[in-house]
DNA sequence: TGCAAAATACCACAAACGTGCGATTGTCCC
DNA sequence: GGGACAATCGCACGTTTGTGGTATTTTGCA
């Protein structure tokens, strides 16, 4: 059977040595390359074959772990990358999941819980750290449209969506077949509702508050 | 010890009652509210303490587990509530998960599970099913802003940012402090850079592509 | 049946925008 | 020294928008 091989990108060399060895020692999996660099990492990546998965750190000298993870899933898309790292705010947290990573651990998990995490990814999972998941959770509640609701009536609401799309009241009435004054009209009683006086008011009060 | 309260809202009576019995069986927990409908839970909350934990099904008759969520959420907003369901569509994860639920749990979990779920809820943590927390992460790629460049200069997207923020381009050059023409000319290098000529084709391309 | 809201249409005028030109200054880099 | 680029300023003119009105028809609902 094949073994699981993994790649390590940490600065810190004990910690590294530390996580080469319990990975190692797991059943099935190999650390092949252990760097301090991501530019190492990604120098190799150009010309080897991609590992099954890669833990990576977020605070390291030269390019950062998050913009080595955008890095890493340009060459090697299919390899599982888990973020292993002290940093658990949010802003980075985020980052580092919208670059595509596979799970996100932080460094005071046990050497089991790091193999039961690349076991994780391996089966279609997403480890996290219970702490990291609270906070995934927490930010889809922040996504929750507030959908204010300024009174607009369906129409109305059209006419917006038409404006957002970047038509000229003119190309409106034309696609709507109404007469020019009709969406002038519209337009006046959108405005006197959403409370601007400019169309760039307007729309980007329509973005902000999700009202298209 | 005061025990850990738990509501269920399930309308399939067999699994309401096997749910019960596990967690009636484990250490320091009470489900002390069995609901077919989260009508009644709704009721019964407005007239009662709230429990700590509601585990609430998604598919039940009248309103649905998610528009039931956001209303428990308003009474009880201290009350973690964990989704337990079989639907596992990118739709429901994210909207259950956007009205606030604390966890998300598939049918096919093991009682241990769900009684480590609640505990891991009252730890601070978001426990969900593998599966559902890779689909999770996955959403977060989606939200990756592309960042398409057209070659704005530092100016041009401070002019940008003024415009979205609903300024005229003379009140743009007084915040500024240069002149209404140096305004001017600086939207007509930015709408030629974009391959727009109206102010809210500008604004909308900016909203979409995260250019601001 | 009758009323209120929504959708439609029109006019006029000032303000703001879009676009065609041209021009100067400063900075960076080869 | 010269070329490229960014930032600044200017003018003219036609187009579009914003706002003050008024008015008719359709539609939903009580």
């Amino acid at each position: 059977m094949v073994p699981t091989t993994i790649w390590l990108v940490e600065d810190n060399v004990r910690y590294r040595n530390t996580l080469a060895g319990v990975i190692n020692r797991a059943q099935r999996m190999i650390c092949s390359q252990a760097f301090a660099r991501c530019e190492e990492a990604l120098d190799l990546l150009q010309h080897t074959p991609p590992p099954d998965v890669i833990l990576l750190d977020i605070g390291l000298p030269g390019i950062s772990g998050i913009q080595g993870l955008e890095k890493f899933k340009q060459i090697a898309p299919a390899t599982h990358i888990i973020i292993l790292t002290v940093y658990d705010d949010n802003d980075k947290v985020f980052n580092a999941l919208c670059a595509g990573a596979s799970g996100y651990l932080l460094k005071d998990s046990t050497p089991e819980k790091i193999i039961a995490a690349i076991d994780e990814v391996l089966a279609g999972g997403a480890p996290m750290n219970m702490q990291i998941a609270h906070k995934v959770l927490e930010m889809f509640t922040r996504l929750k449209p507030v959908q204010a609701d300024y009174g607009l009536t369906e129409r109305e609401r059209e006419i917006l969506q038409q404006l957002v799309s970047g038509l000229t009241k003119q190309q409106i009435a034309d696609k709507l077949f109404i007469s020019f004054h009709t969406v002038n009209t519209h337009c006046k009683n959108i405005y006197s509702k959403l409370h601007v006086n400019t169309l760039s008011g307007a729309i980007s009060k329509a973005y902000r508050e999700h009202l298209i």
